[in-house]
DNA sequence: TTACCTGCAAAGTATTTGCGCGTTC
DNA sequence: GAACGCGCAAATACTTTGCAGGTAA
């Protein structure tokens, strides 16, 4: 990442910060510089052993509050997982899944069942040329988000109390 | 799930297991038609916990072990991820991920790169009505799996090896 | 000053492993 | 009978939590 590019973003994360309260430690710039900096999304732990190398005071339960706080303020997101525990599923054919965020239900989509057919190799998807040459793609898998009926139902009757709700 | 049908199931699993060599335990067939039967992706522990009410004495660990092993004969699939670990993106807005099934590392793709472009809604992509009414789909993601240039090269110089490699 | 944040250490949860006994082939 | 698989318990990995002292605003 360029240099000038970097500071662009981390100045936009300082006022971010300031807008949404959070205090500006230098944990957290480094934290988040951290995340710009190191390729391929790091874990919890990759970003540790990068900060600390600056600050090697900084403590992995830090890095893990910190960005988990982040998430929670929308200033970074998780790759991962809907779930975070194994999921495993009967099905080994290409299909697709219906993740609930609420109660981490899983449901299996076939691609068939697309009322406009996708095509089944991932190069026809529209795949850039370049990232085509670079990454060997094998297979793609659509995930939607969204929230089951049997959680609708318990939220509506339930509904997330308190102004926590971002 | 119809009886006839777990049960034609359950014999095309017989037949499967005996050309992969795997031995016929009563272990083996209860975890697999737990995952038949339990709804929305079961974990290990799920399983673990309907398998234990017909044999008390099985073990989390052979649940785990077991998962594993018919992963790794394509008997089924790990809904997860391809990292267990947490993992974090700077990236806040929609946008696809390519994963490096070898180490792991995920790339992002902005939707706007796809040279065919798809709908943001994820309600346009074709999903039948009837899933959409139970579902309240919010977002959607495509997961492209493959691997990277490092990993290629990497593979092509020291290719696995042994017989293991299903 | 005061509320927020950090580091530490301990706890919690998920998963893996080694080993001796039992079962399948 | 030999190879394979199982249960147990201990080990490991990852993540979360409570608290006392430190820091940003």
């Amino acid at each position: 990442m360029k240099k000038s590019l970097l500071g662009q973003r981390m100045k936009a994360f300082r006022e971010r910060c300031k807008d949404l309260g959070l205090s500006l430690t230098y944990q957290r710039l480094s934290i988040y510089k951290a995340l710009l900096q190191v390729p391929g999304h790091p874990s919890p732990d990759a970003i540790y052993q990068v900060v600390r190398k600056t600050y090697p005071s900084i403590s992995l339960a830090t890095v893990y509050k910190t960005l988990d706080r982040f998430e929670k303020s929308g200033l970074v997101s998780k790759v991962n997982p809907l779930h975070e525990t194994a999921r495993y599923d009967p099905k080994v054919e290409h299909h697709h899944h219906l993740v609930c965020t609420e109660c981490k239900h899983v449901e299996d989509l076939d691609p068939q069942e697309l009322t406009r057919p996708l095509p089944l190799d991932p190069r026809s998807l529209g795949l850039p040329e370049g990232r085509c040459r670079d990454f060997d793609v094998a297979d793609y898998t659509i995930t939607f988000k969204g929230v089951c009926q049997a959680c609708r139902r318990r939220l509506a009757r339930a509904p997330r109390t308190g102004a926590g709700a971002a």
